[in-house]
DNA sequence: AGGCTATATAACCGATAAGATATTTAAGTG
DNA sequence: CACTTAAATATCTTATCGGTTATATAGCCT
């Protein structure tokens, strides 16, 4: 893992715009003017974001006519909990909370018990 | 989960000697000193970073009569990881082994944890 | 008090970030 | 070709970052 796309990665997602960007983007593909649109900023902010996502490698683009689409590539993002696992000793609360999760999706594979 | 605390988790996580703070403070408590030792940095540059990373809650400080020993606090990096869970449908093949992570800490079964 | 050690603060610098507006490029349409 | 739409680029401004050196503060020990 390079020390460069962590550093890209964590600086993409410390900027608040970005971010919503994202979690847009989780939702399907979307073109510059759609995710310009729920903010109060101009067209060319949004496209600079876009080209720190995509400098990260959380964004990819692909063309429709004069549009340039965004698609959200969860890589990096894998590559950033990866970084964050290792401080998984130090979330014991949540780990816990993970393993309760993890549970009760593989009880979901089990025939039906009854109530939980 | 507020957005200012994502902001300054994902931006103090954003720099590499951060980052290698933080992995130095996982194996226990250290002072500016220590901290300082491994970097070709001075002194005042480190004790910068050590307040970035004290005001994203990621590290705290106690004394020790002229030290300020650094403890690592990991609960930001806890939510850092709540918001890109969001994302884990993305990521499947890692959802997958992190989920067999799980099925192998559960055999370990460590002892309770204490830092030293 | 004087001196040593550990850390913090101040002042400064160059680079980068995030925003704006204005303009340009690219692609489609009449 | 002119016009429209979508997005990118240029230029500028202000603020923050990450580093430096120099200095100040805090706490211990004689």
């Amino acid at each position: 893992m390079q020390t460069d796309q962590l550093d890209a990665t964590f600086a993409a997602l410390a900027d608040p715009t970005r971010r919503a960007i994202l979690t847009r983007l989780a939702e399907g593909e979307a073109t510059v003017m759609e995710l310009t649109e729920p903010f109060d900023l101009s067209q060319p902010a949004i496209s600079k974001h876009i080209k720190v996502l995509e400098k990260a490698g959380l964004v990819s683009r692909s063309r429709d006519a004069q549009r340039r689409p965004c698609k959200l590539e969860a890589r990096p993002l894998g590559e950033a909990i990866d970084f964050l696992e290792q401080y998984r000793r130090f979330l014991e609360v949540r780990y816990a909370k993970l393993d309760a999760l993890l549970e009760t999706l593989k009880t979901v594979n089990d025939p039906p018990a009854g109530t939980g």
